[in-house]
DNA sequence: CAGTGAGCGAGCTTCCGCTTGACTT
């Protein structure tokens, strides 16, 4: 029989693919992509035409053997790698690889994976698209060459092992900036006034009509005189309009929408969320989870309006068709979906259920009708003024999708109130004031990233892919540009001006502002790098970068220009400036000058050294030795005042004596501690202590507590071989040396015998750590 | 595991996009 070799990206679609077909064909996956250019150097030959040094990578060896084999047992191969830029590159490698000739290699292509698109594509074959290979070549060379040129200039003029990248470096100015928005923003101050009415409701009792001034008043002076007006003054309804409006269901997930909406509603990152739908994938539960299209296949569509029709009824079914936004977009695979709509439940544990669950909601709504609204506005006129108050009243009349889904929001406005219905009111009714408040309000600077905030702004910039927004947030916080982390908030007070029982009160009230939780914050390196790259490397850190040079490929794709003369082109004047920076730029460290040292007249100022952020007191030239402290976690060098700079040398303080031993206490690496006899104790955040004001009874309570833990530690030992049992943060384990073993969990380390012990660690070898160390 | 910050020199670091496992301090 004649056999036929289908080679594919992933495993799991091989899996599905193989089901839609017969014997006679065989189906591979790649694995991505299988040839690539090495990591230790450039391999690009720039002298020539930019000729790219691929090499089948170490990972796809196994893979690539497999292939091969394969490919000479068939008669023919098709190739079905996704029908996007990198897809076809992938074709192309395979042709090299499997000495195929380009230009007669059958390729096919289909969006979606359904038995009659794969069969319609395996009839349809057309040939390699060089067009899209060129354009991919492009891509991959460019951004070796921004990266692999680029990252050395910062060695050399910042610190070791940093990176810069098309994509990160951008990704980390959009955190940079938005910090410095903040720090620099000055908040104004305006008045909200509210007016709450008593009127009767439907049974005819006593109920609360909630108005508000849809204008804000700048001053206090004029919300009190409005407020001073109000007294005694009538107020009647003046008119009344119903509006009706529609609410329409949001498309459906592709990987960034998807990302953002498992941050919001579930709290996951978004590296969680791609692991979690990942196994919802191989499990054949959801469609394939690296997306930019919204479209689904008619299959799909049909199969969403049998459940709707079934579960809710005809009324609500619409059938939808939705565009992708983004212009970039490559759109090779649908929209994420779940596989089947009948299952609305699936999956093995409960992150995977409840991601299941947001997918199959988001995707049945996606096809179901719009919402009704009814909205009925009241303007609410004052005897004595020309000011006029609202009241909205907002009645579903018809749910439509919104019986399954509602997509959340970023900005969590607490002003937004969602308002009910209202009580019966008629035109010049006259109205009982019960109290008017005028609350003072702040404005406020644009918000933190989140991990997925970060996504949507990357998108709608166009700078990475949805393979590489998950991998593209860790590196920036794995490079230490950016961290993830909380943030308490500080007091402010706000007045309150209340007019009630026809008397006017003013108070003052405070309220927490500024608190954040796991919002992204960049750091001193980040802000120098940045500002760096920013000076030297204006073009490459442009939001419009990348869209620029999609409009490149464009070109290339179409045939209009060779991609080595696009890459040519974009070369010349970027490696001058490399070379120019490299030659001319200082090193950049972020110094800022606070002031004089009052001790010693001494300049104070703060930096990035090699160890990270610092404050110094005085300099090399100047006659002594500087003094050198480290700044705290929470410090910044752009935020830190002299006075806190300054504290900073009040470490390591000699807090007493222990014991005939001098106790210090000081912050060292991993926080706040107290030293004595060359032993070290930590200064917990619960304790509530801290080293500038700890006292030596406070500090004598943390060593004692420290003892008995330690002492809780010992289980027990094999003098002779260096063999201890000990009791760690993870609980029990064997500690030989200096290497560490684990205990199987069921034993009793009390009971264990030597031979046991050793047969543990034999059959563990070597700490994992450094085995994979020597791999490497 | 917690006092670092001078200077020298060797050797190392790094990109973006496709894909899964293997791996846990």
């Amino acid at each position: 029989m004649s056999k036929k070799l289908v080679i594919v990206e992933s495993p799991s679609k091989a899996k599905t693919i193989q089901k839609y077909l017969g014997d006679e064909y065989i189906i591979e996956s790649s694995y991505g992509h299988v040839r690539d250019l090495p990591k230790k150097d450039i391999s690009i030959d720039i002298e020539h035409n930019f000729t790219p040094n691929y090499v089948v990578t170490d990972d796809k060896k196994e893979v690539v053997k497999r292939l091969k084999k394969l490919a000479k047992e068939v008669n023919e191969v098709l190739l079905a790698t996704d029908e996007d830029r990198e897809g076809e590159a992938i074709s192309w490698h395979l042709c090299e690889i499997l000495g195929l000739d380009a230009k007669t290699a059958k390729r096919i292509t289909y969006t979606e994976v359904t038995k009659d698109a794969i069969l319609r594509a395996i009839n349809n074959p057309r040939s390699l698209n060089m067009g899209l290979v060129n354009a991919q070549q492009a891509r991959r060379v460019l951004d070796r060459i921004v990266g692999y040129e680029l990252s050395p200039v910062l060695w050399k003029k910042v610190k070791p092992s940093l990176s810069a990248g098309r994509v990160q470096s951008v990704a980390v100015r959009i955190i940079v900036e938005r910090e410095r928005e903040i720090i620099n923003f000055e908040a104004e101050s305006y008045f909200k006034l509210t007016a709450l009415f008593i009127v009767k409701d439907k049974a005819g009792k006593n109920t609360i009509l909630k108005a508000e001034l849809p204008q804000k008043l700048k001053t206090e002076q004029e919300a009190q005189s409005l407020l001073e007006k109000c007294n005694g003054a009538t107020f009647s309804i003046e008119d009344i309009e119903n509006k009706p409006s529609t609410r329409n269901p949001a498309a459906p997930f592709i990987t960034s929408t998807l990302q953002q909406e498992a941050s919001r509603k579930l709290g996951f990152p978004v590296a969680k969320t791609m692991l979690v739908a990942q196994k919802l994938y191989e499990a054949g539960h959801i469609t394939y989870m690296r997306t930019d299209s919204v479209s689904l296949s008619q299959t799909a569509i049909n199969a969403a309006v049998a459940e709707i029709t079934a579960s809710f009824g005809q009324d609500y079914v619409k059938v939808r068709q939705y565009s992708t936004k983004a212009k970039d977009a490559q759109e090779a695979h649908e929209a994420i979906r779940p596989t089947s709509f009948a299952e609305s439940d699936a999956g093995s544990n409960s992150d995977e259920r409840r991601l299941y669950d947001l997918i199959w909601k988001r995707s049945i709504a996606s096809q179901m009708a719009s919402a009704k609204i009814e909205r009925t506005i009241v303007s609410i006129g004052i005897s004595s003024s020309s000011e006029k108050f609202q009241a909205n009243g907002e009645v579903l009349t018809f749910d439509g999708f919104l019986k399954v889904y509602l997509e959340s929001n970023d900005d969590e406005d607490e002003d937004e109130e969602v308002s009910g219905m209202l009580p019966p009111l008629s035109v010049n009714q006259v109205l009982d004031l019960k109290e008017l408040n005028a609350v003072q309000k702040f404005s406020k600077p644009g918000a933190r990233y989140t991990e997925a905030s970060l996504v949507k702004k990357m998108e709608e910039l166009g700078i990475g892919r949805p393979s590489t927004y998950a991998p593209t947030i860790s590196t920036i916080q794995k490079r230490n540009y950016v961290e993830k982390t909380n943030r308490e908030g500080v007091e402010r007070n706000y007045v309150v001006l209340q007019l009630k029982d026809a008397k006017l009160s003013k108070k003052e009230a405070v309220e927490i502002t500024g608190a954040e939780k796991m919002k992204l914050f960049p750091t001193d390196i980040g802000n120098v790098v940045n500002d760096f790259l920013l000076e030297h490397f204006a073009t490459i850190l442009d939001y419009d970068f990348t869209a620029q040079m999609e409009n490149a490929f464009d070109n290339i794709e179409e045939g209009k220009t060779e991609w080595t003369q696009m890459v040519s082109k974009f070369y010349k004047p970027f490696h001058q400036s490399v070379e120019d920076t490299i030659e001319n730029a200082d090193r950049a460290s972020g110094e800022r000058i606070l002031g004089v040292d009052p001790k010693t007249g001494n300049q104070v100022l703060v930096r990035v050294g090699r160890y990270g952020p610092m404050a110094q007191i005085g300099s090399q030239e100047e006659d002594a030795k500087p003094q050198y402290a480290k700044l705290l976690a929470t410090q910044s060098i752009e935020t830190i005042t002299l006075e806190e700079a300054l504290s900073l040398f009040d470490l390591p303080r000699v807090v007493g004596n222990y014991q005939g031993h001098e106790v210090k206490a000081a912050i060292g690496r991993f926080g706040p501690y107290i030293a004595y006899n060359k032993k070290f104790v930590s200064i917990t955040k619960d304790s509530g202590y801290d080293p500038y004001t700890i006292t030596i009874q406070e500090a004598e309570e943390l060593i004692k507590a420290k003892e008995i833990a330690d002492a809780n530690k010992f289980i027990k030992e094999f003098k002779e071989h260096d063999i201890q049992l000990l009791n760690g943060r993870w609980g029990p384990y064997i500690k030989k040396g200096k290497a560490n073993f684990k205990l199987p969990k069921d034993v009793e380390p009390e009971k264990l015998s030597l031979e046991e012990v050793l047969h543990i660690i034999d059959n563990q070898g070597p700490a994992k750590g450094k085995a994979r160390a020597k791999k490497k």
